[in-house]
RNA sequence: GGUGGCGUAGUUCAGUUGGUUAGAAUGCCGGCCUGUCACGCCGGAGGUCGCGAGUUCGAGUCUCGUCGUCACCGCCA
């Protein structure tokens, strides 16, 4: 070893010892007579100290060493006389007797520290600078906290990590594939997996009857600071389960990471809020739960009482903001702007205040009398100093602006606090969506997901109503897991590609492989995946994935720092048999 | 695919109704300085105002296009 210990470690203990560091320079302070240098290394910082007094050529030369220079120091622990309590070594400093320069640097483009002067950019440019800063490198270091603990429960209880093939076979559902050119079979294509899902499920029929695997996957869909196109799945799958095996089990991983990583001991059950509440209460089917605020249906006790806005839609609904009742009119149009944002979509906002002295001052007083008003206050549990707020529309739109309008109040009110974790269960989401651009249904979780036992009768009659065996874990307003149980047999299985449009000849050219293995004895069995880089990012408290992926790529995909993706050469095109066509 | 923000020194930003030589901080370079740790003081260098058209006597500033980037909508079973 060139080092003798970190530049982390020292302490006033290991006074007088003769030591070697090595690392990178952070700083150096040259006061002329002597010079201090701060070096750095995965562990931490350490002063070294010259002196020209004592060791004149040595301190010149120390006065040469620029920025991010990887030098290795020996010298003896020394008390400071004037300590840094800032820093965990700040008591000590090294008294350098002989030094040399690893490796010199250039000046790099932005500040290694803290707080750095580099933008998004640059920093993703020089990604590997911007690894070497305190707060990026804490990111990495949770990240793999994280998944030694995801293994290490999982390993308890029996589970074996498994890989699936990275390349596989492109499939029509869900989102757009990335593909892959084989040049042995030219026109031939291999994609990337959204996820492992039919292999995991080919692994339950092979008897693995606790599967996971910490796996990256690929979605060509546009991105988000919450989306990227290559992202890390906990995908897990067991056999001989039921929905609440499945619960319990990754309720129990929730628990152990919330222990492991936060200390936060999560002793009652997680809630769990049938999806169909979740929209009525929420707007969402990944709800906020930090806060309360819940949205309140008012359609019968508004409607039909000449408020012409109102007498027409399908849907009215509202929160109840506490507090609220001193908002001035400029913060009341902020709010009326703020819904009426293309990406809110409501048309306008109806407040009722209800002022400290009992009375009640409203938008819409013209067509609501007192009485009529305290009916919507009944119903919201207004209470003086509140104020109600109201939108109308369509059941869906008003729902979905009312679930954003809802978490933009509980972020003015502080009301969601980075280090509080609600985790509850989404359950019971519908099976299947109308795509109105398509003309069918498409499988709202996918193609594999069961039915509700309750529910088969409405195969034939009313599929749109049919309830998933489906499950969400949302932690905070994010979704961070789904899952299912599986369809087991090859009988409903087919069936369920019917109802997706599927040809019997397009399904088994698709899934043929999936519907074989089930003629063998299939077991009943179910799963779940996380998003890994989600989750990661919820116990890091920042928002935005990228900041826990080493080398994350941009919302246009691309990675800026090897400059990818980039074109073939003709030579590379002919082998695979493509020809790129200018759109 | 759509909407919006941003693009000016190495970096982060300012730049007035369109008007002379485009500024600040920080970083960098040089000098001074023996207890700094955001060291201090003095001096210096550093600019294709993203790119391309257009309007104008004159464009960092206005218009159009384009590229890059970020956020959001669509999309993401």
């Amino acid at each position: 070893m060139l080092r003798t210990h970190t530049c982390g470690e020292l302490r006033l203990s290991k006074n007088g010892k003769k030591v070697t560091l090595c690392g990178w320079v952070q700083k150096s302070r040259d006061l002329g007579g002597m010079t201090f240098i701060d070096i750095r290394d995965r562990y931490g910082i350490t002063q070294l100290v010259f002196n020209m007094e004592t060791n004149a050529g040595l301190c010149s030369n120390a006065r040469k060493i620029g920025r991010e220079f990887v030098i290795c120091a020996t010298g003896i622990v020394k008390e400071r006389s004037n300590k840094n309590f800032n820093i965990p070594t700040g008591e000590i400093e090294i008294v350098v007797q002989e030094f040399k320069v690893l490796n010199k640097s250039e000046v790099p483009p932005f500040t290694i520290e803290e707080e750095t002067d580099g933008g998004e950019e640059l920093r993703m440019k020089y990604r590997y600078l911007d690894l070497r800063r305190n707060p990026v490198k804490k990111n990495i270091i949770l990240r793999y906290e994280m998944a030694r603990e995801v293994r290490k429960y999982l390993d308890l209880k029996e589970f074996i990590e498994i890989e699936t093939p990275v390349l596989i076979k492109s499939t029509p559902e869900g989102a757009r594939d990335f593909v892959v050119p084989s040049r042995l079979k030219a026109g031939e294509f291999y994609a990337l997996p959204q996820s492992p899902q039919t292999f995991k499920q080919l692994l339950m029929i092979s008897g693995f009857d606790k599967y996971f695997q910490l796996v990256k996957c690929f979605r060509d869909e546009d991105f988000r600071a919450d989306r990227q196109p290559e992202f890390t799945q906990i995908d897990c799958e067991m056999s001989f389960v039921e929905r609440d095996d499945i619960l319990e089990t990754f309720e129990g991983l929730a628990k152990h990471l919330f222990k492991k990583i936060r200390d936060f001991d999560y002793k009652d059950a997680f809630p769990r809020l049938p999806y169909n509440e979740a929209l009525e209460k929420y707007g969402t089917d990944k709800p906020d739960t930090r806060f309360e605020m819940l949205i309140q249906d008012i359609t019968e006790l508004a409607k039909g009482k000449g408020f012409k806005v109102f007498d027409s839609v399908e849907y009215i609904g509202g929160i109840c903001v506490k507090g609220g009742a001193e908002y001035s009119r400029k913060k009341l149009d902020a709010l009326t702007d703020f819904v009426r944002k293309p990406q809110i979509g409501a048309t306008g906002l109806v407040y009722v205040k209800l002022n400290n002295d009992g009375t009640v001052k409203s938008s819409v007083d013209k067509f609501f009398n007192r009485e009529e008003l305290d009916k919507w206050t009944g119903n919201m549990e207004g209470e003086n100093g509140d104020i109600l707020l109201v939108l109308a529309g369509d059941r869906k739109k008003t729902l979905y602006a009312l679930s954003k309008l809802r978490l933009e109040m509980g972020k003015q009110l502080g009301l969601m606090d980075k280090n509080t974790f609600t985790p509850l269960w989404v359950v019971d989401f519908p099976l299947l969506e109308w795509d109105d651009e398509s003309q069918r249904y498409h499988a709202m979780h996918h193609p594999f997901t069961s039915a509700i036992k309750d529910d088969f009768h409405l195969f034939k009659t009313d599929p749109g109503k049919i309830r998933a065996n489906a499950y969400d874990l949302v932690i905070n307003g994010v979704e961070i897991g789904g899952g299912s149980i599986r369809i087991h047999d090859k009988q409903k299985q087919a069936e369920m590609f019917r109802l997706l449009g599927f040809s019997p000849e397009e399904a088994e050219n698709q899934f043929g492989f999936l519907m074989n293995a089930f003629k063998y004895g299939a077991p009943p069995h179910g799963g779940i995946a996380f998003g890994f880089d989600r989750w990661v990012t919820l116990f890091g408290g920042t928002d935005s994935i990228r900041d826990y992926i080493a080398f994350p790529k941009n919302t246009a995909g691309r990675d800026v720092m090897i400059d990818t993706p980039s074109v073939l050469s003709d030579e590379q095109l002919r082998e695979l048999s493509l020809k790129v066509v200018n759109k």
